[in-house]
DNA sequence: CTCCTTAATCAATTTTTTTTGATTTATAGA
DNA sequence: TCTATAAATCAAAAAAAATTGATTAAGGAG
């Protein structure tokens, strides 16, 4: 563990990057989204349809949110787009409280 | 501990309320308010404006979407209001590593 | 090739958030 | 009382994000 944390991330850059990813967290949909993946293990755009009442194009936006910010990977089979939970980077985010209810083995 | 902490969070207003509170952390220069709140352990208004190049009114805009999201708490003195980290809704909401830079003592 | 399914993208609109400068409120000191 | 300081609030403008429905692209099946 780092001595002083304090000095890695002071610059405004980094501020920024941190910002962009909780501003993806900062959508309950997007929570949503996050908890039924989590789920899930694996979804793909359809399956979210189906399990939530959220327009195709909605959901590729948010999904896309969430993936540019690192909270999502995602793997393409055929026509399918399987996105699932990026762990690590969820860990390195929030708390385990948190973890708990949107990543699956938190 | 709970022991499906997925049952205390499927609902939509639950999802609402997380979603507020990471918009209060969605912000590069809202996490540096917190930052130097976090150094300066109690910080008012012209403290921030000394230290951030931000004019007043919108650092008390800033603020008080922290506070409103509870991530600060506030004391007023006279004509000073001093702000400073919640440091247990942080810790429900952050993990470890982000608490480290943007609370006391975590 | 044609048709169908999946999902990404686009453009226009709406909504929300942020910024700005001015005003207001409240307290303290001379 | 008059003046100065601290900070909250306000209203208007600007900027950013979300929503919508349509279109596009890319695969798989026949």
């Amino acid at each position: 563990m780092a001595v002083n944390p304090q000095a890695t991330m002071e610059k405004t850059s980094d501020f920024e990057q941190l910002a962009l990813k909780y501003k993806a967290l900062s959508d309950p949909k997007r929570l949503e989204i996050l908890n039924k993946i989590c789920h899930m293990n694996s979804a793909c755009v359809c399956d979210l349809m189906n399990e939530m009442e959220i327009p195709q194009s909605k959901l590729s936006y948010h999904l896309k949110i969430l993936l540019t910010a690192g909270l999502l990977d995602k793997k393409t089979e055929g026509t399918w787009s399987f996105y699932s939970i990026n762990q690590k980077e969820m860990n390195h985010l929030i708390s385990n409280q948190i973890c708990k209810v949107i990543t699956p083995s938190c």
